[in-house]
DNA sequence: CTAATAGTGTCTATTAGACATTATGTG
DNA sequence: CACATAATGTCTAATAGACACTATTAG
C-alpha cells in the first residue's frame, strides 16, 4: 500500500487515545509573596475545587500546544506572559476520573500589575499565596504540578534571573533580590547579588528611580534574552 | 447532575483527542563517540526512515507514560536504562501526517555493553554516531528531539556527572572525563575534573583497576543518586 | 631503561560571602 | 540633623584552570 492510500484510509477515531489537556502554573510576586493563579472548576469532575488554568487542546483552533496554553492563560489574565516554559507532562490512567489522561504542563511568569485588570474581571480566577497552599485540596494532580513548578523556579533563582519575570516591567534590584530570597527561603548578600547581575550586563538602567523610604533605587528593565543567561557559579544554598 | 451521573454518562470517544505517543532519545558512549539508538520504521507514514524508539500509549497495558517508554526501550534493548528523564513534549497538527499528534519525549542513558546483546537481536535497531546524524533524514520531528536531547546532556556535563550513565557499570575517571570532553567539544583539566568528583564523594572505588597502556586506572561505580548532584560551579565552557 | 597513561601538588584566577562604609532620599 | 534604604569597597573563602610533577604499568 502506498503512503497516500494509507493516509486516506487512516482514521484517528479508530484508535483509542488518552485525553489531552494543557495546564499552566502561572506565578507572580506581590506583597512580598510568591503567588500562583488558580481557577475554580465549574464542571465535573472535581466541581468547585480550585485547579490550574488549562483545558483541552482544541484541534481546530490550536496549531500547537503553545497556542493552547497561551489561549488558556489569556482567557484568565487578559494578556500573554513574558516568560513561558514547559514544566512536565503527566500521563496516567488515574489522574482524571474521566479516564487515561495526559496533561502537558507549562510554567509561566508575569508581573502582578500587568494582569491585575484581567484577573479582577474573571470571577473564577484568583491568586493564591504559595505558603499555605498545601492546606487546600486542589483538583487532579495540580498540587504536585505546582510543587514541581516552585522547585524549578527555586533552582533557577540559584543560577539565573528568570524570577525577574514575576515582577513588573520596571523593577529595582532590591525588589529582585527579595524575590530570590523568598524563593530560596534565606537572605542573600546584596553585594554578591548585584555584582553578578552587573557583570553579566543583564539589565537596562531606565534612568528612572523610585523612592519609597531612604535612598532612591534605580529602576531596571530586563534585557532581551536575559532570562536565558546562566551564571557559571550558583548562589550557595 | 451528580459527579457520579456525569462520569457514567461520560464517554471519551465523544471528544476528539490528539494521537499520543512516547519517544525515547537513548544515548550511549562507545568507541569514543556519543551514539543515539534509532529504529527503522516498518509502517506508514515515513516507512523506511529512521526514527526514535517509541510508539503509542497502550491504555490497557500501561498505567502511566513512564511504563510506556520503559516498555518501548526494553523492546529494542532488552533492558531498562539506569537513567531516564523527561525531555520535552511536542504537540502540533503538522508533525505527524496522521493528524494532530503529541509525543512525550524522554531521554535515557545506558552503557553500550549493558544492552549490546539486546540491540544485536533486533533487526531494525541501530546505534548512530551523533556526529554526522544531520546528514540523514529522520521521521517526524525526531531530528529536533535529538538536538534537544544532546543540548540537555551537554548542559548536564557542565554541572553534574549524569553523562556517567552512558558508560558501563564500572568505569575509570579518564573514561568519564572523555565523555564530558566529547559532549563539551573541548579538553578539560583532569585535576579540576577529578577534584570536584572526589570532593562531592559521588563515586565508589570498586577496588579494581584496569590496565590498557601505562599506569592502571581505578574502576569506579556510581553511588546511588549521584546523578542528582549539582556542583555549585560549572565547568567553564 | 622508555613510553604511555593515571594521578597529585601547587599556584593563579574567578567569583561568591561577609561586612563595613558611603550615598541619597524623607521628615 | 536622624533615619532608612541603596549602593560600594574590600577582604576572605571556595572552587575552577594551568601545568609541572610523581606513580605505575608494559615491553
Amino acid at each position: 500500500m502506498s503512503e497516500k492510500a494509507f493516509l486516506e484510509a487512516y482514521n484517528p477515531k479508530d484508535h483509542d487515545s488518552p485525553l489531552v489537556t494543557v495546564d499552566a502554573v502561572l506565578f507572580t510576586f506581590h506583597e512580598g509573596a510568591l503567588k500562583v493563579l488558580l481557577v475554580e472548576r465549574a464542571n465535573h469532575p472535581d466541581r468547585g475545587k480550585w485547579c490550574l488554568p488549562g483545558g483541552f487542546v482544541d484541534m481546530q483552533a490550536d496549531e500547537n500546544l503553545e497556542e493552547t496554553v497561551i489561549r488558556k492563560v489569556k482567557e484568565k489574565t487578559g494578556v500573554a506572559p513574558p516568560y513561558i516554559d514547559q514544566l512536565a507532562t503527566m500521563g496516567n490512567s488515574k489522574r482524571d476520573k474521566r479516564g487515561w489522561s495526559v496533561t502537558v504542563c507549562y510554567t509561566a511568569l508575569i508581573g502582578y500589575q500587568v494582569c491585575e485588570a484581567g484577573i479582577s474581571t474573571v470571577q473564577d480566577a484568583q491568586w493564591f499565596d504559595i505558603a499555605g497552599l498545601d492546606r487546600i485540596s486542589l483538583a487532579f494532580d495540580h498540587q504536585e504540578l505546582i510543587r514541581i513548578g516552585v522547585e524549578r523556579l527555586r533552582q533557577k533563582a540559584l543560577y539565573s534571573i528568570v524570577p525577574a519575570y514575576t515582577l513588573p516591567d520596571k523593577f529595582t534590584l532590591p525588589e529582585l533580590q527579595h524575590v530570590h530570597e523568598v524563593l530560596l527561603g534565606k537572605p542573600l548578600q546584596k553585594k554578591s547579588f548585584r555584582r553578578r547581575i552587573e557583570q553579566a550586563d543583564l539589565l537596562i538602567d531606565t534612568g528612572q528611580q523610585r523612592t519609597e523610604r531612604g535612598r532612591p533605587a534605580t529602576l531596571y528593565r530586563m534585557r532581551k534574552h536575559s532570562g536565558d543567561h546562566r551564571f557559571v557559579a550558583n548562589l550557595r544554598e
